[in-house]
RNA sequence: GUCCCCGUCGUCCAGUGGCCUAGGACACCGCCCUUUCACGGCGGUAACACGGGUUCGAAUCCCGUCGGGGACGCCA
């Protein structure tokens, strides 16, 4: 798809934190909308803040995206390279009088402030430097007074935007306080430096988190002030936690690199998340892939309401996905895994590692189960599950009927799943026990676990030699 | 406190005045399948926040109440 549409779009994080669950959502709308048209996505990361930015948020932002597959076109572009376009933006307004210098000082704002809250009044900027005359203001900045660039909102009237999803928003000028632009150090705030740029990078729709619908008309007064024309705004509903609170670090804000750790598919996690807040035309399944998503996503489909973050719905489209990669993908993935448990596969036989994993992974919900559950099929070296053991293979007789069972398959003509369970039907006949005891305690002799797929097809793709090592040990466990 | 936004099953949504005795998905509970566990199949529990209007008719429109969320920084 190629950028043949004039939308542009961008992500905008703020390095101070990593990619959390939230701003992966944006990036993920944004990056769905500029494909659906074909626009381009921007990445402009927001370092203003200069205390807490940081190279290590930055770089952690950008392994988040890719993990999730979210690609852009231009950038990253950082803020702090900037300055001076908001510098210049900054001084410009103040000469056409839409900003004012102010100096008054960090303490003294704090304590007015204090004071405004306890006599009940707005917490609002008072606007003592909005009424320093133009000459003194210059001949006091002249003289070495450190000052901010405060924007001078109109004292009456009203600033209103159409929002693509909320429809239109207005709200009273009074409402707003003479923000800052220029802090006395020069960097500029959040709003000077989003507006300048998205109006440079030519910015058409700004597609970001509902927390942000109160700063827009403080923005969009600066696009005015600016004369430029306004991009359009559409807020998207914010992610809760389970408890409908605010998503915190408890319930799902760490970083989403923290859903890779936990084995979840990055193709799942973007299905999961593109439903959070937005929902595709009536009728279409749920499980949806890139192309579906991309296809099918609109502005107006986004929904209005905030939405819970429901992990059990997370695990339901990653076991969905699991289920339908075919074990070629999954291998590398599952490598991983291994990895990180220090896991050494006792086959490097390519085709037996995929054909193993492809008999496990219908009952896998999860990357992590190929290196903890799943164990037994890559390697000897395994605990057995002390539940397991002791619901199926607590009766002695049954550990040293499968000791004798181990026999029986060593003198087998051929090793088949038809064959191995005729073996085991027949010997079940003879020695006159049930069939599915014998089957269930072979399972956890031969996996380990309880649960597992069918004992016989087990038994041929561990193959014979280990398969009667391991009943042959079934006593002593 | 002020302003803004939102309010349908536990959760995500569908629903834009009659098609709604409110539909789907996840979760949950049964039953079936079955050597375990999943999968699958069948069935079930479960919601229009409340109160007033408007209308022949309201989940859908209006007002109020309540509830939830967000924002009020020389953070972004």
């Amino acid at each position: 798809m190629n950028s043949t549409s004039p939308v542009r779009v961008r992500f905008a994080p703020s390095p101070t934190g990593y990619l959390h669950v939230g701003g992966a959502r944006t990036a993920l709308f944004n990056w769905l909308y500029a494909r659906h048209v074909g626009g381009t996505l921007v990445l402009r990361i927001e370092d203003t803040d200069l205390e807490r930015s940081t190279p290590e948020m930055v770089e952690g932002i950008l392994v988040g995206m890719r993990w999730l597959g979210l690609n852009w076109d231009e950038g990253p572009f950082y803020q702090t390279e900037r300055m001076h376009l908001y510098k210049a933006a900054a001084e410009k307004l103040v000469e056409n009088g839409h900003a004012y210098y102010c100096f008054c000082t960090k303490e003294e704002l704090e304590r007015r402030r204090q004071a405004a809250l306890a006599a009940g009044r707005p917490p609002q900027y008072d606007e003592t430097c909005r009424k320093i005359g133009r000459e003194e203001a210059h001949a006091r900045k002249q003289s070495g007074g450190a000052c901010a660039v405060r924007f001078a909102v109109p004292e009456a009237g009203s600033t209103k935007f159409q929002d693509a999803v909320f429809g239109e928003v207005e709200f009273a000028n009074p409402e707003l306080e003479d923000f800052v632009l220029l802090r006395s150090d020069g960097v500029p705030t959040y709003h000077l430096s989003v507006v300048v740029d998205d109006i440079d990078m030519k910015i058409t729709h700004i597609l970001r988190g509902a927390d942000h619908i109160s700063n827009t008309p403080k923005q969009v007064i600066l696009y005015q002030a600016m004369g430029a024309t306004l991009p359009v705004f559409a807020h998207v509903p914010l992610i809760l936690g389970p408890d409908k609170t605010r998503l915190s670090k408890r319930h799902g804000a760490t970083s989403v690199i923290s859903y890779k750790d936990e084995g979840i598919v990055p193709e799942a996690f973007r299905n999961f998340l593109s439903l959070l807040g937005w929902t595709p035309p009536e009728g279409t399944p749920e499980k949806l892939g890139d192309e579906d998503l991309i296809r099918l996503f609109s502005l107006e489909g986004i929904s209005h309401s905030n939405a819970v973050f429901d992990r059990p719905k997370l695990d339901w489209f990653n076991t969905e996905y699991i289920r339908a990669y075919p074990a070629d993908r999954l291998l590398p993935l599952i490598e991983e895994e291994w990895k990180k448990v220090g896991l050494t596969p006792a086959s490097h036989d390519a085709a037996h590692l995929l054909a193993t994993i492809e008999l496990l992974k219908p009952r896998a919900r999860n990357l992590k189960d190929f290196a903890n559950s799943f164990r037994a099929f890559f390697t000897d070296d395994y605990q057995n599950d002390p539940a397991a053991a002791e619901k199926f293979l607590k009766d002695v007789n049954v550990r040293e009927l499968l000791v004798e069972l181990g026999d029986r398959y060593a003198a087998a003509t051929e090793f088949t799943e038809a064959g191995t369970e005729q073996i085991l039907r027949d010997f079940a006949m003879e020695k006159d026990v049930k069939a599915g005891a014998l089957i269930n305690g072979a399972r956890v002799a031969l996996t380990g676990q309880a649960v597992a797929p069918s004992l016989f097809a087990v038994m041929v793709n561990l193959g014979r030699e280990r398969t009667i090592a391991r009943l042959r040990r079934a006593k002593e466990i």
